[in-house]
DNA sequence: CACGCTATCATTAGGCA
DNA sequence: CTGCCTAATGATAGCGT
């Protein structure tokens, strides 16, 4: 048997999730508007971000979600920004130097913290991805690259420190349940195949 | 023999072009920062609008130039964003219906139309990649979809037409030069091919 | 409502004109 | 500065969790 002992793999599952082409005219499922917000106006805020950071320019973006709630970026701040709009504009006379020099070395400092702010958010986001892929990795390979009937006590202890280690990096609740979930699948096929004398293995899977 | 008929091809003439990774700091070469600026500016209007159009709400994009000239963008228009978030900032309270129903009606025609534009535009821009990519592929087929050597005639004459109306197409002395340069390659590779026939293989290999 | 994933689509850096 | 082109990176729709 072991049909699972080569990874097929995944058998190339599924290939119609894909994104598709948007038409531009109003979103007509709310639920989808309000989704596509969202996700948009991070977008457009990343981007306004990057902008701002590359060229050393002062920006604002104020946007106002489809339930009436404000939302707004600037730099080094939305009020200044408008400020700086509402002075010029019917009057170009309006260049003192003053609006140049304002606040600048206060001002690339808060930037620069945000800058650091980001990226370190970023680098989290990063770290946490890459855990889950690694733990989807070890996960996935207990079941088609190790012969777990086979294994002996100083590889199943082995085993269990790697599963603390595992386990110790999980955060979310839901990761540990089916973390859990998955121990306990483990643990039902080594007893099928080992008949009774592991009860060692029992200590794998500790109580929720 | 014929070691053309599957296509080489062109020999990979060029991938140094692409663009690299960005560092996000700010840009130090001048003119790199101004076109930057310019793009990406043109970008975030882009993104903007797409999020005004799609989820129906108003925004407003305020940003200053490397030299200090102003550029915007809202829906309905600037003044009106800048009115509503000047109006419930600290005090929740101002929100009069005079905000929503302002110009609802001409602002949605504008809108409209813009788009109209924009999508022309696209669509434009969209038939000429087309015919390019046609240009190419049918240029392209000549090396490996032809038995060159066993055309009649007849064939090429019809080959010759069909060149014609593909070179009516381009419009970049580039391209034509490139044209020209293939026109020369098929030519030469023909004359050899009729003359002797067993020295055919060689006009393949000769192109430094 | 937010996040992860993935297959697509969209943006854009670098070169030119 | 604007536009075009290509290749590579970036953004995101649709889904599940």
């Amino acid at each position: 048997m072991d049909s699972r002992n080569i990874p097929n793999l995944n058998e190339v599952p599924k290939k119609t999730k894909g994104r598709q082409k948007i038409e531009m005219k109003k979103i007509s499922n709310e639920r989808k508007l309000r989704v596509a917000f969202s996700k948009r106006r991070t977008g457009i805020v990343k981007k306004a971000s990057e902008l701002a950071t590359l060229c050393g320019v002062d920006l604002a973006v104020i946007m106002f979600s489809p339930s009436n709630q404000v939302f707004s970026f600037g730099t080094p701040n939305v009020e200044s920004v408008i400020q700086r709009y509402m002075a010029r504009e019917p009057h170009p006379i309006i260049t003192h130097d003053l609006n140049q020099t304002y606040c600048t070395e206060d001002e690339a400092e808060l930037r620069a913290e945000l800058n650091r702010l980001n990226e370190q958010i970023a680098a989290e986001k990063k770290r946490k991805k890459h855990l889950n892929q690694m733990l989807k990795a070890s996960r996935e390979n207990f079941w088609w690259a190790t012969p777990i009937k086979k294994m002996n006590k100083a590889q199943l202890e082995n085993y269990k420190k790697l599963l603390d280690e595992v386990k110790a990096c999980l955060t979310n609740k839901r990761e540990k349940l089916l973390f859990e979930k998955t121990l306990t699948k483990l643990s039902s096929q080594f007893f099928a195949g080992e008949g009774s004398s592991s009860s060692a293995d029992k200590t794998n899977t500790p109580s929720p």
